[in-house]
DNA sequence: TCTGGGGTCCTAGGACCC
DNA sequence: TCTGGGGTCCTAGGACCC
């Protein structure tokens, strides 16, 4: 039988609030919070922010009292500062392999092929090391047989002190009860409505699933199920993607940070974010041919509700900012009512095709040239000075809607965000 | 007063075709 | 009165992930 490569997954402990501290030694050993957009919630906390109690997720206006009784450092998130640091950690790893699977912002699956098992624990020590040493952040590494495993893995490595933050599963003898010990919801790949499910069923750990009927688990939990269940038991079915496949659908949204009525004002947010997800789309070298805008008032608010959404179908695919902003206001129009206060609008860009295959239409009667050459300029100096130096007018200068960020640490890495004066209105 | 944003995969069911 | 079988494509909705 063919032996499986072992997999360890890299995860960066407390990702954002660790970036916020390698530039401000004085937060060492500080309790550190970093916020969602919009300053709403929780996302990040270090383990000195943890062991106040405070959780993950809660809203900003329910923890503001700890925060402030235990002096705790509050951050705005700062995702140019976070992807620039995840991007040097990802570099550093491709030490190790020549296979990185980068999963997500703050952790990486790293292929050990022809690394022999009783040095893998001493490998792992060395890439934990050369990234504290290196970038400053602190990471976790679990190694298995299997994605799910070395999940798993990682978790329990995390949890307890006396692994520091390594533990390898492959040939383990307590394999069996490190997965009684994991709780069925900690699991990759049972979310909540799944732990209820399970949970009916006397399943309450990663070894009761491990054990399941594998014709039961696919009714109930689809072939996605029994993939998990396959992999907890060592068998891996679960793919590796180390070329970044194009997005399928690019979205942009965001909460405003106050209420918005206008239409005007509505129109300036949905040209705000579709030249985002048109940015987004350049960059894959992709054209779409469909653009959905949706709206929604607080459904937290005990006030009138209205949500809705519409999809506008392009007659030629386009990347091309003005004309995905003009069919998305149109959309906008269908399904703007006034006097509701909205919450959020965005954008969702779909029918996303390569660029190179795009075929020319006997009905298109934009000129493509002109327009190709307005985007690539904008990209490029975009690129070279700061997100949003130019824009297109119907954006909207001012942008009294836009969301809060009123704790943001400085762009310690990349210079041109901060700089205060913005070149605007040279392009309509 | 204040509750994120951006993705993926899978399935069921309807429309349509021969 | 009888009312097939099999295939494809698309969409909406539900689950999950970080």
């Amino acid at each position: 039988m063919k032996k499986n490569v072992p997999i360890a997954i890299v995860d960066c402990n407390n990702f954002y609030a660790s970036c916020e501290r390698i530039f401000n030694p004085k937060l060492i050993g500080k309790p550190i919070v970093v916020l969602s957009n919009n300053d709403g919630i929780i996302v990040a906390l270090s383990n000195e922010a943890k062991q106040l109690g405070i959780k993950n997720f809660s809203p900003l206006f329910k923890v503001n009292d700890i925060l402030k009784k235990y002096d705790v450092a509050v951050f705005s998130s700062n995702y140019t500062l976070y992807g620039d640091i995840s991007h040097r950690i990802m570099i550093s790893l491709e030490q190790f392999s020549p296979e990185i699977e980068v999963y997500s912002i703050d952790e990486a699956f790293v292929y050990l092929d022809g690394i022999h098992n009783k040095d893998l624990f001493s490998y792992a020590q060395e890439m934990q090391k050369t990234i504290k040493k290196w970038i400053g952040i602190p990471v976790s590494i679990g190694i298995a047989e299997t994605k799910t495993l070395a999940k798993l893995a990682n978790r329990r490595a995390k949890k307890n002190q006396e692994y520091k933050g390594i533990l390898n599963l492959i040939n383990n003898v307590e394999i069996e009860s490190h997965l009684k010990l994991t709780n069925v919801t900690d699991v990759w790949g049972v979310g909540r409505q799944y732990t209820k499910l399970l949970n009916c069923h006397n399943i309450y750990n990663a070894y009761d699933l491990s054990k399941v009927n594998h014709n039961w688990i696919k009714k109930k939990m689809t072939v996605q199920g029994l993939r998990t269940v396959m992999e907890l038991n060592g068998f891996p079915c679960i793919e590796g993607e180390f070329i970044p496949p194009d997005k399928k659908g690019i979205i942009s949204s965001r909460s405003f940070s106050n209420y918005v009525s206008e239409k005007n004002e509505l129109s300036e947010a949905i040209a705000t974010y579709t030249s985002r997800a048109a940015e987004k789309l350049r960059m894959q070298k992709s054209v779409a041919n469909m653009i959905s805008v949706f709206l929604r008032t607080n459904p937290y608010k005990n006030t009138p509700q209205y949500h809705n959404g519409c999809q506008v179908m392009l007659p030629v695919a386009t990347d091309f900012t003005n004309e995905l902003i003009d069919y998305a206001l149109k959309g906008l129009e269908q399904i703007y009512k006034p006097n509701y206060l909205y919450q959020k609008v965005g954008v969702m860009i779909t029918g996303i095709l390569p660029k190179n295959i795009l075929q020319n239409s006997l009905f298109d009667n934009i000129d493509r040239e002109k327009n190709q050459k307005l985007v690539d300029a904008i990209d490029k100096i975009n690129l070279e000075y700061g997100s949003d130096t130019i824009y297109f007018a119907s954006s909207g200068v001012q942008k009294k809607w836009q969301m809060k960020r009123d704790f943001k640490s400085p762009q310690y890495t990349t210079r041109w965000e901060d700089i205060p004066y913005v070149i605007s209105n040279l392009v309509d």
